[in-house]
DNA sequence: ACGACTTTGTGCGTCGGTTCACAAAGGGAT
DNA sequence: ATCCCTTTGTGAACCGACGCACAAAGTCGT
């Protein structure tokens, strides 16, 4: 009744945008199958989450179920696609193309979501002038003009630790604001630009962790027999 | 006075385990260059966290700071090290020998910190065989005498997202409790399993939609001149 | 047309995590 | 030995997120 052209609210909690991708991955494996109309409670399960939070997040969207029956598969494809801004194609360029980039490069599910890598770009001589993936990598010296040419938004960095804030600071300077950091630095950009990390081995590690508490319990506590909870 | 001969609380804030590979990072590149003691102020600072938090992460393990002085450097690698369960070493298998798988084999992270990849496994036969990274890639029939063989006791999960259930399933049988999956399903194990889950195109997603909101802002709102900051 | 049934959307209590701000603790200078 | 200065460790307020549980809203069968 209050609101009424305007179907979603600005200000999406950090945590739902973190997983609508996970709703809309099970969402896209049921449009496939053909399912037309899906209840909170089965799609909570397929992306593994809790169904009061499922309907809390999709809430944040707009109001998109129909009471009794559940949610319409392919429009709520479409609108979250519409609110992850994946009906748009973003260019992305991976800069450093050893291991980690040529991975990168060949995922395949990039492309299938909007996200189209546009350029690959190196330091090493012997790499640069390569086909990957079917693209030309680039040397790094081309940085700022492949980036303005092509224009990308978005950057990948997978490049050594050493060399990782020197070429920050340089996509950063050419206006970016959105880079995906492999390498394991803590980068320093200005609060304008998004830095997402993924750190390899930091999630070896905190595995690592659980698995040794879990040797801890079975082998017992040292000194007291504490919470055997 | 109360705890004395239990320096480490039972209950480390799951939050605060996730950071600690941070400050442990950190504090190696200071060891390195021949810093010997560090304030929690500059830690912080260098593993791009509030002072207050670290101080009160580093809390968690013990008192191991001198007021008016700060952290010991060396000390604090140590403890951390060990809290982390790094002082031992882990042999890690990694499941799928793709571009990722690969790239996994080769990444120099792994090693420098307690980390031995001690098996490679594939389906193709194409690549069985094959030696990657100093490693005979083996046949994935193996698997299960492969983990027992060379005492795995973490999987890494970098198969396509067809074939990763039923993986995992074969590796939680085998008494593995700690997966890192790179494929693009949610998992489904007993509770006594950790599983932890890198999804890349999850991440650009993310971007994309800060990405997009950010350029909203830019080109105004539809309906009022909201902030022109 | 109506009632029983299903499923959404959300108010509210709870919990874990973050940050501020300060007392306690130690070092170093005089 | 005492005082001042620095820095830790933590009490307490705050904030966001989670999940229960239920009223509102809609469907379907009769």
């Amino acid at each position: 009744m209050m609101r009424q052209s305007q179907p979603r609210d600005r200000g999406i909690p950090e945590a739902t945008v973190a997983r609508l991708p996970l709703y809309l991955r099970a969402l896209n494996g049921m449009a496939e199958r053909g399912i037309a109309t899906v209840s909170s409670e089965d799609l909570a399960t397929a992306a593994g989450v809790n169904s009061a939070k499922l309907r809390k997040d999709l809430s944040h969207l707009g109001s998109y179920g129909t009471r009794g029956v559940g949610y319409d598969v392919e429009y709520l494809v479409y609108q979250i696609s519409r609110e992850l801004g994946l009906t748009q194609d973003w260019a992305v360029a991976i800069v450093g193309v050893g291991n980690l980039g040529r991975a990168l490069a060949n995922y395949g599910g990039f492309v299938s979501r909007g996200f189209r890598v546009a350029a690959l770009l190196d330091a090493d001589p012997e790499i640069v002038g390569d086909d990957i993936a079917g693209l030309n990598v680039e040397h790094i010296d081309e940085l700022e003009a492949v980036i303005k040419r092509r224009g990308v938004s978005i950057v990948v960095l997978a490049t050594p630790a050493a060399a990782a804030q020197e070429l920050c600071d340089r996509v950063v300077a050419t206006g970016v604001t959105s880079i995906l950091n492999f390498a394991p630095v803590v980068l320093s950009v200005p609060d304008t630009v998004d830095v997402r990390k993924v750190d390899l081995s930091i999630e070896l590690q905190i595995l690592a962790f659980h698995e040794q508490r879990k040797a801890d319990r079975m082998s017992g506590g040292p000194l007291m027999a504490v919470d055997s909870q």
